[in-house]
DNA sequence: CCCAAACAGAACCAATTGTGTACTGTTTCA
DNA sequence: TGAAACAGTACACAATTGGTTCTGTTTGGG
């Protein structure tokens, strides 16, 4: 099915969310959580993961909260995908120099694998996150539906 | 991480391996069992897969076996993958025309992730069995290592 | 000085999914 | 008629993921 997981699907909603209060505001999780009806602790969690990966900075004690750490136009989808995910490998073959497949030992499509995995790495990398936000903001001109 | 299944992977491999011995080539499942070290059930299960997708036919009875549908250079690693794992839909999103994101109903994500989702299909469709099958036949002209 | 707000981190449980196996048909040929 | 081989179903086990809870740690204010 190549699905992302759901936690991505939503650190990815709530960062556009975020992209669009303005990159400067500072929003707290129980604030974030309150806007969009997910449970507090996952989007700690989420938020939590985002930071650690340096999209987003923190501040604590009273008053804190997060805040993106850099420009929308400078986020990728691609971060956001590995701050969640980890790194794209498709295939056990992906990353390393050796074949480490169970079966069907030195299978000889490393190459190939490697090759489709950096394209779709590229792909995301090539989609920021203010054009999420920028066109999350004005769905469609002609209505949502078709 | 975003990853195949490991049945997606094995299928592939497999399929490789019919394509490179020849497109004509009746093979049973017991014979790629025995070439490749996959128990033969699994094997099984994924010919079926593959078969039921039209990208194999079957011959049943005795001397029966799997023969590629077509040539290889008209299967694409995108068919191979939408037969393994189903249709390719990074998010909840993807597909349909409502959002029935579980938060942030109406996320306004929606065109965003069918275009990505699309390109991502064209990564994959963009590249044939015949080039895997080929590639995979000469590794490395300067061995397989760095 | 103490308390509350808010992030940080770890551990944990439940549920879903994926993997692999077994068993029972059904078709074909000798 | 029997054996070879695919077809279909069902099932058990394992691994991953999703989500929760609890316990720190930092910060600001009364």
């Amino acid at each position: 099915m190549i699905r992302l997981g759901k936690l991505t699907d939503y650190g990815v909603g709530l960062m556009t969310r975020m992209a669009q209060d303005g990159a400067a505001g500072l929003t707290n999780a129980r604030d974030l959580s309150g806007r969009t009806g997910m449970p507090l602790p996952t989007v700690s969690k989420i938020l939590k993961l985002l930071c650690q990966a340096g999209l987003l900075e923190s501040r604590r004690g009273v008053g804190g909260g997060y805040a993106l750490a850099r420009d929308p136009r400078q986020i990728t989808l691609g971060d956001m995908v590995d701050a969640l995910e980890g790194p794209v490998a498709l295939t056990e073959c992906v990353g390393d120099g050796d074949c480490n497949c169970a079966y069907l030992a030195d299978c000889g499509l490393q190459q190939q694998w490697n090759g489709i995995n950096r394209r779709l790495q590229e792909t995301l990398n090539s989609v920021t996150l203010a054009e999420m936000a920028a066109e999350a903001a004005c769905p469609s001109p002609q209505g949502k539906g078709a």
